[in-house]
DNA sequence: CTAATAGTGTCTGTTAGACACTATCTA
DNA sequence: TAGATAGTGTCTAACAGACACTATTAG
C-alpha cells in the first residue's frame, strides 16, 4: 500500500442548472425563459475574486455526493435537489498551488423554489444567463485518421469562453479531449465542466425525463417547450412537441389566469411514464 | 485551504471489456462470440485472492488516465487502447482499511491483438466470461412517487454476483442508485462498476461507433453483428443490421477464405460516418 | 443434392418534421 | 374587431422491425 506516498487532495464542485423566467415588459406577453447557472465569487487564492463552481474538500468520513450537497448548501443555500455526477478532473496543474482532483456534480433546480445566498467560502453567488454554442468546426486529416476540432464559445453574461472540443479519431479508436482556449475571469479548468455539463444536459433532455426537475410541480406544455427551445438552443413546433411529451405529464383541472388570451390547462409530471410506454411496446 | 486535513487516497481502475471467438468444433462452422472482463487476481491485502479490476493508487505528477493506463500495463500488460471515464467511486467504506476514491475507466479492445500477462500486484490476469441479466423487476408506491427496483444478475463464469439497481421516483427527482446484493471473490465494490460498465457499453453501442474499438483491423458484417449480439445479448435480424451499420463501414477486395460455405465479404472501419451522416440531414 | 453462410428486396407500422388550421380570451 | 396564446389534424419522408427470398461454397 503507498499510505506513505504523497497524496493528492479531493474536492467536490457542482454545476447548478436553472431556467427562469424574464420580467415581461406587456402584461399581455408571456415571459421569456433564461438558461442560467450557479456560480460563486471566490474569497481565497487561488483565484481569488474569480467566479467559480460551488464546491469544496470532501471530509474524510464523508461520501462524494454527500459532501457535493454539502458544499453547495454552505457555499449557496441551496439544498434537496436532483444531483448526478458529472467527470472527475485530475490533471496536474488544474490547481496552481497542489495537486487536486475534482469530483464534479451536476443539478438542476426550479428556478421558482430557490433561496440562493452567498456563505461560507464564497463573496457572492450568483445566477449567470447562459449562452453556448458552436462557432467553428475544423478537421485535418492524418495518416491513420483525421483530428476534429469542435470550438464552442460559452458567454456568461459578462463573461466570455472559448472552449475547444478536440475530437481525435485514429483507425479504430476516438479520444475525445476538450480544452480551454480562453476562460477570462472563470477559476481553474471551470469552464470546461459548465460546458460538459451543459452538452450532457442538451444530450439527457432528448430521451429521458430530466427537464422536469426544472420545473414547479404545476406548468403548462407551453412553459415545458419553452425550458426545451432554451436548453438546445432551438425552436421546436408546438404540435411535435406536444405529441412528444404527452405521455410525461398528467392533466389537472387547473388553468393560467393570464389576461388577454385563452387560459392554458396546467399539467404536471407523470411519474409513471416509463412503466407506460414499456407496455405500448409489449 | 484544508493541506493540514487528512486526506483520503485515490487510485483507478480500468474495466477491459473484449469479445472473443470460441473454438469452433465443426470446420464448417463459425466460431460463437463470448463478451469477457479482464480481471487480476489480488496479491494483498485487502482481498488477498479475490478477483478485481486491474487499478492503483495515482501518482502525484500523473494524470488520471495516464494513471490508469500506466497501472493496467503494470499489471496485465496491455498498452494503447481506447479509454473513458465511467464513475468515480467514493464510498467511505468501500475500502475496509482506509479511505479510497476510485476513479473507474472503461476500455475495450479488439481480441485478436492481446498479450494479457500477470505482472506485479498481480497473481493472475485472466478473461471471466459476462453473462448479464435483468432477473427482477419491483415497484413500490410511496406517498410521493415510488421506488422501483431491478435486479441484475452478474455472471462471471464461475463467480456470482447479484446487483440491485435502485430507481427512486420522489415526486420531479429522479435517484438511481446501484447495491450490491450479493458477489462472492470481487474485490471492493467492483461488481458494481463492472454491470455499470455493462450497461454504458450497452447503451453507447446503440448509437455510436464504440462497438469498433472491438473489432479488428478487417472484419465481416457477420462479425460485426456478433459483436452486437452478445453485448446486447438479443439477437438482430440480418437484413435490419445490415442497413444500420452500411454507412461506418468501407468495402475492401478482400475475402474470407472459410470452407464448406459462400465467402464473406472484408469490412473496414469508416472513420467519416458521422460527417456523412450530417450531409445527409442538411 | 444438403448444410452452411452471405447477401438482398419489400411490406408494415411508427415516428419526426413541417405546416395549416381552429379555439379562447381581453380590450 | 385585433392581438395574444392554446390546442388539434394531417401529410410526408424516414426509419425500425419482420420476413421471405436468392446466391455461393464444399462435399
Amino acid at each position: 500500500m503507498s499510505n506513505q506516498y504523497e497524496r493528492p487532495s479531493v474536492t467536490v464542485d457542482t454545476l447548478v442548472y436553472t431556467v427562469m423566467n424574464e420580467e415581461s415588459l406587456n402584461y399581455r406577453k408571456l415571459p421569456k425563459k433564461v438558461f442560467k447557472v450557479l456560480l460563486i465569487k471566490r474569497k481565497q487564492e487561488p483565484y481569488k475574486d474569480f467566479w467559480a463552481i460551488p464546491g469544496g474538500f470532501v471530509d474524510i468520513d464523508e461520501d462524494l455526493e454527500a459532501a457535493a450537497k454539502r458544499e453547495l448548501n454552505e457555499e449557496t443555500n441551496i439544498s434537496d435537489i436532483y444531483m448526478e455526477q458529472l467527470y472527475t478532473y485530475g490533471q496536474v496543474n488544474r490547481d496552481p498551488r497542489t495537486r487536486v482532483i475534482s469530483c464534479c456534480y451536476m443539478s438542476l433546480v426550479d428556478s421558482s423554489n430557490l433561496m440562493v445566498e452567498a456563505r461560507d467560502d464564497a463573496k457572492e453567488a450568483r445566477w449567470f444567463e447562459i449562452r453556448y454554442k458552436l462557432i467553428e468546426e475544423k478537421k485535418t486529416i492524418t495518416d491513420t485518421g483525421y483530428i476534429k476540432t469542435k470550438t464552442y464559445q460559452l458567454k456568461l453574461q459578462d463573461i466570455n469562453a472559448l472552449i475547444d472540443v478536440i475530437i481525435e479519431v485514429d483507425k479504430r479508436n476516438t479520444t475525445i479531449k476538450r480544452k480551454i482556449r480562453e476562460s477570462n475571469n472563470i477559476a481553474f479548468d471551470h469552464a470546461l465542466a459548465i460546458s460538459y455539463g451543459i452538452e450532457r444536459l442538451r444530450n439527457k433532455i432528448e430521451y429521458t425525463d430530466i427537464a422536469f426537475s426544472l420545473m414547479p410541480e404545476q406548468f403548462t406544455l407551453t412553459d415545458l417547450q419553452q425550458v426545451y427551445e432554451v436548453i438546445l438552443d432551438r425552436e421546436l413546433l408546438k404540435a411535435n412537441f406536444r405529441r412528444k411529451v404527452v405521455d410525461m405529464v398528467i392533466e389537472t383541472n387547473a388553468y393560467t389566469r393570464d389576461k388577454g388570451h385563452r387560459p392554458s390547462k396546467l399539467y404536471r409530471y407523470n411519474p409513471n411514464w416509463i412503466d407506460n410506454n414499456i407496455e405500448k411496446r409489449n
